[in-house]
DNA sequence: ATATGTGCAAAGTCTTTGCTCGATA
DNA sequence: TATCGAGCAAAGACTTTGCACATAT
């Protein structure tokens, strides 16, 4: 990889240095298509958007970094139904998503109090929440 | 298939009789299977537990039956982590699911009031909510 | 220099499907 | 009997992996 370009470092690479990853031209370029994508792109696409940067990148090394980003807690991995995962930055506050069933389009939104509902929830049941997730599948009103 | 055992219907059976299904000894005993079965099996288990009481029953034909029944509302499909769809019959009210992240197991209940208040969720995004899941990933609260 | 990452293609999982035979309504 | 289901094995879709080579630290 060349040197243009590089002195910025993007988001999800300051991150990948910081938990010590290698950094190889892959992995920046596969850093620099994350921290642009704020949608919820599968690997394919992930794919498809690195190699418009870098011819030089496979499908398989897209498969392995995000399971390692995965691993770090840089990426999280979603199943919104259509057999194939998809990822998006870990943010920092729970969200929640609501899927637009008929254009699968992912709608985020956030909802601090449900996030204190839910643990207590989890706490009446006996149990400590580490995790929860809140998928809305749902179509847009119509208006006439 | 015999006669034996055959008078009792199944909760399951009824509802496809209801559906208008044609009744196969195979689908009888998938629907026996699924009326006994108060978890949340895979394909590959159910499959185990048909071959239990009848093996002449093949894998395919588990696939092919789940997915009719959940076309037809009989049944649930869920994607609890692990790769492979998990079912569960359909209940009247929506409930909800903890897992135990430690064992595995997962552990329904219900709230009413939250299915209200994620109705107005997503009225407030603008949407008729269809579905929606709720899943709390938590640990057993240590006593000591 | 050494440990780690990458590409490629093969293999692995889970699931679906074409075809022929068999069973239900 | 005519239609629809089942078994089997092959094919599909998505993901992982073994191996030889390349690269970051």
């Amino acid at each position: 990889m060349t040197r243009e370009n590089k002195d910025i470092l993007s988001h999800i690479e300051r991150l990948c240095i910081e938990k010590g990853l290698k950094m190889t031209g892959q992995r920046r370029v596969i850093a620099r298509v994350l921290s642009q994508s704020h949608d919820h792109p599968d690997v394919e696409e992930l794919y498809r958007r690195a190699s418009r940067l870098d011819d030089n990148i496979s499908v398989a090394t897209v498969y392995r970094t995000v399971r390692l980003l995965e691993e770090k807690g840089i990426l999280e991995k979603h199943d919104f139904g259509g057999g194939r995962a998809r990822y998006e930055v870990t943010e920092q506050g729970t969200h929640y998503h609501l899927i637009d069933v008929d254009t699968g389009k992912v709608i985020e939104f956030e909802d601090p109090e449900h996030v204190k509902l839910v643990q207590v929830m989890a706490k009446k049941l006996g149990f400590d929440l580490l995790q929860h997730r809140l998928e809305l599948f749902a179509r847009r009103i119509q208006e006439k």
